[in-house]
DNA sequence: TTGGTGGGTCGATCGGCATCGAAGTGGCCC
DNA sequence: GGGCCACTTCGATGCCGATCGACCCACCAA
């Protein structure tokens, strides 16, 4: 009656993966693209070394993850943009509860991802969905029939030295939307949006903040102001003081 | 340290629902697009009524469901065309292990659904690709700086009567790739790739098989000929003989 | 070589959950 | 009204997996 490919168990197999709270905060964390260390994630998840371990292994069996070993260290991180771009849509289906303020500290830092940070390999937060509406204001960009480059976008993209041509026929997507977390509106995933976020830190226009946070630098200012961007949106929000406020 | 938007049990919640085998053959059965009764679903999934209510249950809970009850029957189907999406991501996933060939009837409905089937509300298998392939090769889509309809894709769809202008503007993106299980390559998918497959059917180019199963009629046959595709592509294979044979 | 550290393996424990049958509820039809 | 049918609720059962501590192994630096 049923057939292979409806049979739910690869299906059920590849989703009991992200499955357990433990194993889907190592894949959150590991979503800014880098490799971590089994220790990093056995602290930042809050289990013991040997349950680590366990998941871990689990992950990279299951395709999710890949790992290199060096010296005594195991270094993890996602398999390819394919599994980034799955986490992402599961973690951006369901909008995030009401968020209790727990600390100043735990707020600032808030504030800091909720403004500018990195997703696996593309900016995010406030800064990464005022830069597609840029993008699009200034019709670098246009989603009439999908999201596409404009004939100045390319133009516009080999003049601040991406090679957009280098990047077209790959197997990833030229341009993608990614659906923000925090802001609830899209921000720009694909090539195009890993290509920028790599060429914005070598230009100077954004450094490395904590964790995944980014920072708009001066120069970044500078640059992005003129691509239509208000100074305002390029600087972290005063962290929201508490809940009990006004309205 | 670990802030709200980075706790996995959001994650992991979503995910459980799919990690288990008997709901992920009801989400699978429900790609087709259509709404299923409790008693249906229990039958595909081979459980008793008692364990198929308490998944029913979850899964609209959880969301991916949304049901309608009409006097002693209760009917569910996919609360989204998003909620498709992410499953259809999570099966196309991971390759599909190489299947066992169990009988001339399940070979013959396994050839069937590999020719032509509806996946969610758009046309998949060898056909769903091949009518792709078929649109790019005439210009009526581009894929180079991301899919996108080109203005002779517009005629000939308003040509066909699909009211491409309704189509803008929804949450819905126009054009979607989705990766076929069977031929591991896109088939059309979002809002476009829907209405097609809608109008062909309207229009009596395909009537519905066994299952998902979409069969060309003779009249479908003389148009998607005139449009490029082969022939040969329109009808179904006939079912392997077995494994064993010559490679 | 020796100690320290990062990581893996093993066994035990425990909770959660998928499943079923039996009994109950409510709509539908004759 | 009587009977049937679709579905639900409620325990009981059994299994799978997440977790930990204890121990072991590999690597690195004195």
């Amino acid at each position: 009656m049923t057939t292979a490919a409806s049979d739910g168990h690869q299906l059920a197999g590849l989703a009991a993966l992200l499955a357990d709270p433990t194993r889907a905060r190592f894949c959150l964390a590991l979503l800014d693209g880098r490799a971590w260390t089994a220790g990093e994630l056995a602290r930042v998840a809050g289990v013991a070394p040997s349950t680590t371990s366990d998941h871990l292994t689990r992950l990279v069996r299951g395709g999710l993850l890949v790992e290199e070993r060096q010296g005594r260290h195991r270094y993890v991180r996602l398999a390819d943009p394919a599994v980034a771009q799955l986490i992402e849509d599961l973690a951006g289906h369901h909008p995030p509860a009401p968020r209790p303020v727990r600390s100043l500290r735990a707020a600032t830092a808030d504030a800091a991802l909720a403004h500018a940070r990195t997703c696996y390999d593309h900016l995010a937060g406030r800064l990464g969905v005022r830069l597609r509406d840029a993008l699009l204001d200034r019709r670098l960009l246009t989603d009439a029939d999908g999201l596409a480059l404009t004939r100045t976008g390319c133009d516009w993209l080999a003049d601040l030295g991406v090679p957009v041509e280098e990047l077209r026929g790959g197997r990833r997507p030229l341009l993608r939307d990614c659906l923000d977390w925090t802001e609830r509106r899209p921000h720009l995933a694909g090539a195009v949006g890993a290509a920028l976020c790599r060429r914005f830190a070598q230009l100077g226009w954004t450094v490395a903040g904590v964790g995944r946070a980014v920072r708009v630098t001066p120069a970044g200012v500078t640059a992005l102001t003129g691509l239509g961007l208000a100074p305002a949106e390029l600087t972290p929000a005063p962290p929201d003081p508490g809940r009990g406020g006004r309205a």
